[in-house]
DNA sequence: CTGAAAGCGCTAACAT
DNA sequence: ATGTTAGCGCTTTCAG
């Protein structure tokens, strides 16, 4: 009570092992939970550090114990809100385990994420999750294989880095599939260009399931775009609205952004969806139920997957020489309004 | 060449100065640039952390220099688009520093915020930037208030933490000005309840505005919602077309996300917009101008908030006594085709 | 220009 | 059950 001042000098643990009147030992115990100590000088421990205002120094705790218990995910863009659901996912994970998850926005960019990986060399965080483009995880993977992390949705299988994610050729044949159910044959693709390992995959998918049902792909329906925003795809509806009778019935864009885009470009050229164009896109981002009419799209697993993500590289951490495999999940295709 | 095999054991400041054949004082001194130390000792402790595969611990460095060149920036929910471009700015600030900048998703959650808090009191970062609700941060303001952080957006003029924001209750007047200059008298307004700041300083400019140009209010055109998503605007403006002859001919919802809910509960109640009722959000998010109609809004400087909540936050880094002023930046009132 | 040595604040043997 | 002590890996006087 008469210690209400805090001196704003900091108080260290030898302070409060002084107050207390007994050993910095005996101190840490208390502050680390050890049962060894009597109850009577635990109690005394206490007093003292709430007296004094003591607060821990994790950065001596973590040097000497050489762990942060911080684990870093790396978004290729924070303002895409295709990664809400994973870091949720990958944080509930992370703070169960007693670790900080963080988060660092790379911008897609190697040089950036490198940086981000440098926390790691220096030790300032144990562990992180990449969910930037598979080019970006291989230009370091190189040196960065030695680093404890994992890859989440966007992965080379070949790398050696342990990954989660979900099967895309298998999840673009569903979508093809399900059209062709509906009675379309004229079937286009807006893809992400080849930055993406999930777009090549996605493609993939595409074309085995055209050709599986004696469908020729027309290469004037496929387009690619180095980008993924709602203009974007404005812009290649434009382009497929323009091919007049040669133009597609439907449309399967690799992400809700860019359908979004197509169904407004669509709009613009005065076609309606569904009735004239069928429209798919791939991830089912919030927005997507909520726009006119309501996107039908594939759902990803996405707190799955971040969960499981976390929980691969929580192995890593504790077995640093663990096998850790790759690991897939079963996507969903939501049918709305829109196909 | 012949050291091609790194040893997974940590190789340590002391290491390289027994392969370099000097002290780990100069080790130091070349790994922190310092110029007093001939050029040619200099080169070979830098071919001895070459070959050794060296990496600095910045924990210890930390320790040593009571620093961690972190930055927090604590966003309330990791999925709204709306902090971007806000979080942008302030990395880009950060990093011309020399800091780093993480990201913490508190989910407008005080225990969670806390717990991040802690990340500062353990001395793991220098400084962090709150975007989270006013509430949020009040009730950690007592204790937290020693800490190094500002508030960004969200924030309590009067609570000692110095802040970064817009002026709300001149941008709700603005709107309704706006409004009322367009022809309409009865204007709603869709709030975001009471946990937020900004919700009651736009609701009164919405009040004062309307009482300055002498038009009554009508209650049944103010709606407290307890959530920012489209489906809360969804249905307010169900219930608002549901008033009939009584409905108002425009509506302000005091986000983005909202006003696209709003849009499409209207469609759903057959009206047109903004024909039949005029809409306005604010933010300016990306979707915004992406939706049918085109949203008319209020833009925030979200980059240049940003930008400027990390400099105020540098500049009490650097001096914690100095006086840290609360700083207003400009809003813009972007027409597009829904008002 | 370089080295020796003293810590930063903590934990974990190793005593007692 | 408690204390002593040796570091964790680094930076920084202080000497030389």
């Amino acid at each position: 009570m008469s210690d209400t001042v805090r001196s704003r000098e900091e108080v260290s643990i030898a302070d409060v092992a002084e107050r207390a009147g007994v050993s910095v030992a005996t101190v840490s115990r208390v502050l680390n939970g050890h049962t060894n100590v009597r109850e009577a000088t635990r109690e005394k421990v206490r007093a003292a550090v709430a007296a004094s205002g003591y607060r821990i120094n994790e950065l001596a705790r973590n040097l000497r114990t050489a762990e942060s218990r911080l684990l870093l995910t790396m978004v290729p863009d924070f303002g895409n809100p295709f990664y809400a659901a994973i870091v949720r996912g990958i944080d509930s994970v992370a703070r169960q385990n007693g670790y900080f998850m963080l988060l660092c926005d790379t911008g897609a960019d190697p040089l950036r994420e490198r940086s981000y990986f440098d926390l790691l060399r220096g030790r300032r965080a144990d562990g992180a999750i990449c969910l930037d483009p598979a080019a970006v995880q291989n230009a370091l993977a190189e040196e960065a294989s030695a680093l404890p992390w994992v890859a989440c949705c966007e992965f080379d299988p070949d790398a050696g880095v342990p990954y989660v994610g979900i099967d895309n050729h298998l999840a673009a044949g569903d979508v093809v599939r399900y059209l062709i159910a509906k009675g379309h044959r004229r079937i286009a693709l807006i893809n992400s260009g080849h930055g993406y390992l999930y777009g090549r995959q996605r493609q993939a998918g595409y074309r085995d399931a055209l050709e599986a049902a004696g469908i020729a792909a027309n290469p004037a329906w496929q387009i690619d775009l180095d980008s993924l925003d709602y203009d974007a795809g404005e812009r290649a509806a434009a382009q497929l609205a323009s091919l007049g009778r040669e133009r597609p019935t439907a449309i399967f864009a690799v992400s809700d952004t860019l359908a979004i885009g197509v169904m407004n470009g669509l709009r613009g050229a005065g076609l309606r969806v569904p009735e004239d164009v069928a429209v798919v896109g791939f991830d089912d981002i919030a927005v997507a139920a909520h726009v006119d009419p309501p996107l039908t799209t594939v759902a990803q697993p996405m707190q799955a997957l971040g969960e499981a993500a976390a929980n691969l590289l929580l192995k890593r951490l504790r077995d640093p020489r663990a096998h850790v495999p790759g690991v897939l999940l079963p996507h969903r295709l939501i049918q709305r309004r829109s196909a």
